[in-house]
DNA sequence: TATTGTATTGAGCGATCACTCAATATTGGG
DNA sequence: CCCAATATTGAGTGATCGCTCAATACAATA
């Protein structure tokens, strides 16, 4: 005796519940929009995903192997491991004005809206954040490695820089700034991190 | 025929039910929360407030008003711009543990929380960022005519990075980072703001 | 002290919340 | 073609949502 396949395609409606989830937050979420989106009804949806937060902690880790995975692919294609994380930051001010409006870290709006409410949610969310530090240190290694980074540097004060800067800008793109002043602030970031480079140094002049 | 005195304090009213929202969010709070955190009645408060949105938006007002002025006077204390501005990073790092937990910008969660489901609320959570934007670019040009910057120094591009730095800083504070990691990237921060001192240069060595 | 205008009260409104389950539809195996 | 196993259905659960309003308590005048 075989199961009967389930009709429904788990990945499209996981898409589609990060999706509603990533605009509205955990909590103006309702059910009645989930059905909807996920073209469902609410017995099938229980059946299948238990309950709305199992829901939202199955679509949170959806995004969070996406991000992770999409990082480690512009890092591969990256010629040098700090002009990766510099293009990774440029990448953000490239993106169309529709896509720029969806763009806080599903995981800074998990941590913000969940942080005083749902202890789950916040515990999930602090270690996706961390892992995602970790992509970043590991990166600052690799430039260490490769003689981009001075041997002392440390790569995990860095990381958590990057990932402040990351978290910032992308928080200005859900804000709707301008184009060019997303650009400015994107540069900025970028040259920071290229300005890490063992063959620049900082000094102090002569005074007079 | 005078009128009946209100018997309750209405700063202590809209201070309790700025507190309650900072926690929780607009959504996740409800009437119930409201009038306990507030010790009125769901009938007073509609009489004294009109909406649950209405009360949100006077308790914003009220954040906002007492972050301006609170920055203000760090200011007036200050040595020089630059050296508040430095300063005024530096504080977030030097705040107890319980305060701590608290410090996401009430700004940032306001519009992470209702920017897909509430316009009313996000236009004015846009319009208090920029009049803050506004007051850190106007310490900038401070520092621009104290000759702390050089004269084509962009205020405004500075200002919106330092606000990007302090949203990114309070939110690592709200996620609960270690004391050490938190005095570190607010360390990073607040040099990154001296560095920009007109009497320090950055230049690139010659090679070999 | 009686009157009058206002503030406060809190039971309860209809709507919506997250969620359930008995009934029904659909499948593959015999 | 029928049956057993499973998926889907959607009306309906009690709880809670934001909010209202007739009744009541109160303070200042006359």
């Amino acid at each position: 005796m075989m199961k009967r396949a389930a009709p429904y395609d788990r990945d499209t409606a996981l898409s589609a519940a990060l999706s509603l989830f990533w605009s509205k937050g955990f909590h103006a979420t309702s059910l009645k929009g989930l059905e909807a989106a996920l073209n469902m009804k609410p017995g099938s949806i229980y059946a299948a995903f238990d309950s709305k937060e199992n829901l939202y902690l199955l679509a949170l880790e959806r995004y969070f192997e996406t991000s992770r995975s999409g990082f480690r692919s512009q890092m591969a294609k990256a010629a040098s491991p700090l002009g990766g994380l510099a293009a990774h930051i440029r990448s953000y001010a490239n993106l169309s004005p529709d896509a720029a409006a969806h763009q806080v870290c599903m995981l800074t709006k998990s941590l913000v809206d969940t942080r005083n409410t749902d202890p789950v949610i916040v515990a999930r969310t602090r270690s996706y954040l961390a892992e995602i530090r970790k992509e970043f240190a590991a990166a600052f290694e690799q430039a260490k490695a490769a003689r981009e980074l001075p041997a002392d540097a440390d790569a995990e004060r860095l990381a958590r820089r990057f990932q402040a800067n990351i978290t910032a800008l992308r928080l200005e793109l859900h804000l709707g700034s301008g184009a060019g002043e997303i650009a400015a602030l994107s540069e900025d970031m970028a040259r920071e991190v290229e300005r890490l480079r063992a063959d620049l140094i900082c000094t102090a002049p002569d005074s007079g």
